[in-house]
DNA sequence: GTGAACCGGGG
DNA sequence: GTGTACGGTTCAC
């Protein structure tokens, strides 16, 4: 058997034989060692908990089940909201027989509930073998194929490039194992396309593209275009030595192909290329009879849907399109790519109205090339946005353990939920459900009564002091253990001022549990931190403790987010009203020490420091 | 005031 | 795809 290292940067499945067979796609590490690798592991099956009615009856259950067209049905003991249960593990043929089979499951008498059944096929790949995307992963097996054929498409002229080698495809014969992880550097590429629009904004079925701009993180820049500036002896050179000149849009296609392939990025990085840069590319592609084949597998882009939008998928790499994370994470009126780029770089960007291009574009001369340096600019501009922002979205990765393309797309909640899933998983929790569109009805009904709010004192104050309250969340939640399964009607218990819930002192809660490991490894982090006199190894671990302050302060706050699968008014009123005993407890505690508070809300307040009381 | 509808950003 | 955002603002009554 052959041993492959790889980074895992990508996960999906595909039937075979009516089995589901799941590709892990990663970039090779190791000696003599190139490219992607994507390996095929057969060995693994879809399933879902079962609860039963009667848990003293639960063979009854099991029974009942063998009607229905499964693999397998198991006894296991699951831990449920802090209960000990016995439900049976369901084990399927195909991924997609769980939803074809669910209902039929939850009506039969004997099965109360079904938990674990929304959980798409690939999540539970990693979370059940351990692995983490963006980490090292090491496989045992046999190569299927090697190829390293150097044949590439006819020439259709420009300069020469070499080939990527084509991925390594590897037939997994032991579980994966994640090895010790160390983040590898990934090659990213940024794109942005320009459109021929007389009309405004341009339609697909009519306005074509004229342009297509890249940057790599490895220094790599080129603008393809449809027309030349005329200043030139060279019919198909250009003055710029960036820009390359095609004869058509089919070519210029065909060209974007080549240059994706041939620089074989980890990540791809657009702007708004979500939605626009490539379903216009896919669109125009279809017209013209063009095959996108920018998938490791050769695959052409596949948009999914993320709520009400759609994402562009390349199998094997990872396309973020940067407009969501900077929505996401910068507050600003506008996220427009100047906006955002004067923003984190304090310098205004080249920039052209968009409604003028197509003016550009036809004046030619010093106006084509004002085009050409905008369209790279743009393109540069992304990869400078990538370099400042994926970092926290890398080590969110390892950190949560799903795949960078989720993560990306993901909001804090969302992350924390699947961080919690898998940490469920590794303590043998059973997930709780989504809420029910009845239950989310309900809970969006409910109101839990907000922070403290001290009116501000009217005034010029001098001497200032902010006290932020918002890191102290986590430390409530913890040392009140405030989690779902430690509500109790019992005895020796944490008491919430003004409601009186319950929580138990002991054993410590799922919710607290998590966050103190949360804390804890941050705390490791920086004092590692501290220790290092790598700079590159200090800027990682300074990713991983933002990436951990980000999840840790997001709990507070989840337990009334109705989507959340582990809400509970109980856990979040208590907390709340704990916030406001602490903020007024210490407002009070300041003023003996001199301070005189000006201004509360929720997570801290304001006080002007006047000398201490006599 | 309140709930529904719309919008973002791209050329 | 073991699917269906989100939060802010404006609109219509």
């Amino acid at each position: 058997m052959i041993t492959k290292k790889f980074v895992l940067l990508d996960i999906d499945y595909i039937t075979r034989n009516q089995e589901p067979v799941v590709r892990l796609f990663g970039k090779l590490l190791g000696e003599n060692e190139e490219g992607h690798i994507i390996v095929l592991d057969k060995s693994f099956r879809p399933y879902i908990y079962v609860v039963p009615s009667d848990p003293s009856h639960i063979a009854d259950c099991n029974i009942h089940l063998s009607d229905l067209n499964l693999l397998s049905v198991e006894q296991v003991s699951k831990n449920d909201m802090g209960e000990l249960k016995e439900v049976l593990k369901v084990t399927f043929k195909h991924p997609q027989d769980i939803p074809k089979l669910r209902e039929k499951i939850l009506n039969l008498k004997s099965v109360k509930e079904i938990r674990e059944h929304d959980i798409p096929f690939y999540r539970r790949y990693i979370i059940d073998h351990g692995l983490f995307p963006l980490n090292i992963v090491e496989v045992q097996g046999k190569v299927l194929n090697s190829a390293r054929s150097s044949q590439r498409p006819p020439k259709t002229g420009g300069p020469e490039k070499s080939p990527a080698p084509k991925p390594c495809i590897f037939q997994v014969e032991k579980s994966p194992t994640p090895l010790e992880s160390s983040l590898p550097e990934l090659k990213f590429l940024s794109f942005d396309i320009e459109v021929y629009n007389p009309r405004g904004m341009p339609q697909s079925d009519l306005d074509p593209i004229i342009m297509i701009s890249f940057s790599s993180n490895q220094g790599f820049r080129k603008v393809l275009s449809t027309k030349n500036t005329p200043d030139s002896s060279d019919p198909n050179g250009s003055p710029l030595d960036f820009v390359e000149v095609v004869a058509h849009e089919k070519e210029l296609l065909e060209k974007f192909v080549e240059t994706v392939q041939s620089e074989n990025p980890d990540v791809i990085l657009g702007y708004n290329s979500d939605s626009f840069d490539f379903p216009y590319i896919c669109d125009r592609a279809a017209k013209l009879g063009v095959p996108l084949k920018l998938g490791i597998d050769g695959s052409s882009p596949k948009f999914t849907r993320i709520g009400f939008s759609n994402s562009a998928m390349i199998r094997g790499r990872v396309h973020i399109d940067l407009y969501s994370n900077t929505r996401r994470y910068m507050h600003l009126a506008h996220h427009t790519l100047e906006r955002v780029y004067l923003e984190l770089f304090g310098e205004g960007k080249l920039d052209i109205p968009g409604d003028e291009i197509h003016i550009y574009w036809d004046e030619g001369g010093r106006r084509l090339e004002a085009l050409f340096h905008y369209s790279l600019n743009d393109a540069v501009a992304v990869t400078q946005i990538g370099e400042r922002m994926l970092p926290l979205s890398t080590e969110l990765t390892r950190i949560v353990g799903q795949p960078l393309f989720d993560v990306a797309r993901m909001s804090s909640g969302r992350l924390v939920e699947w961080y919690l899933i898998r940490k469920s998983f590794e303590q043998g929790y059973l997930v709780p459900n989504k809420p029910s569109s009845a239950q989310l009805t309900r809970r969006e009904g409910k109101h839990v009564v907000g922070g403290y709010v001290k009116e501000p004192v009217t005034g010029l104050h001098e001497n200032i002091v902010y006290f932020d309250f918002r890191s102290l969340y986590p430390s409530i939640i913890i040392s009140k253990n405030i989690s779902p399964d430690s509500l109790t009607s019992g005895e020796d218990c944490h008491i919430s001022p003004e409601y009186g819930h319950k929580f138990l002192k002991e054993p410590v809660g799922f919710i607290p549990l998590a966050i103190g490991q949360i804390l804890q490894d941050r705390i490791k982090i920086k004092s590692q931190m501290k220790e290092s006199r790598d700079d590159y190894q200090i800027s990682v671990l300074n990713n991983q403790q933002e990436a951990l302050k980000r999840l840790a302060n997001t709990f507070y706050g989840l337990y009334n987010h109705s989507t959340f699968r582990w809400y509970s008014l109980k856990c979040s009123e208590s907390i709340t009203a704990w916030g406001r005993d602490f903020l007024k407890k210490t407002m009070e505690d300041s003023e003996k020490q001199g301070f005189k508070p000006v201004y509360a809300d929720t997570d801290g307040f304001f006080a002007t420091y006047v000398g201490p009381m006599d």
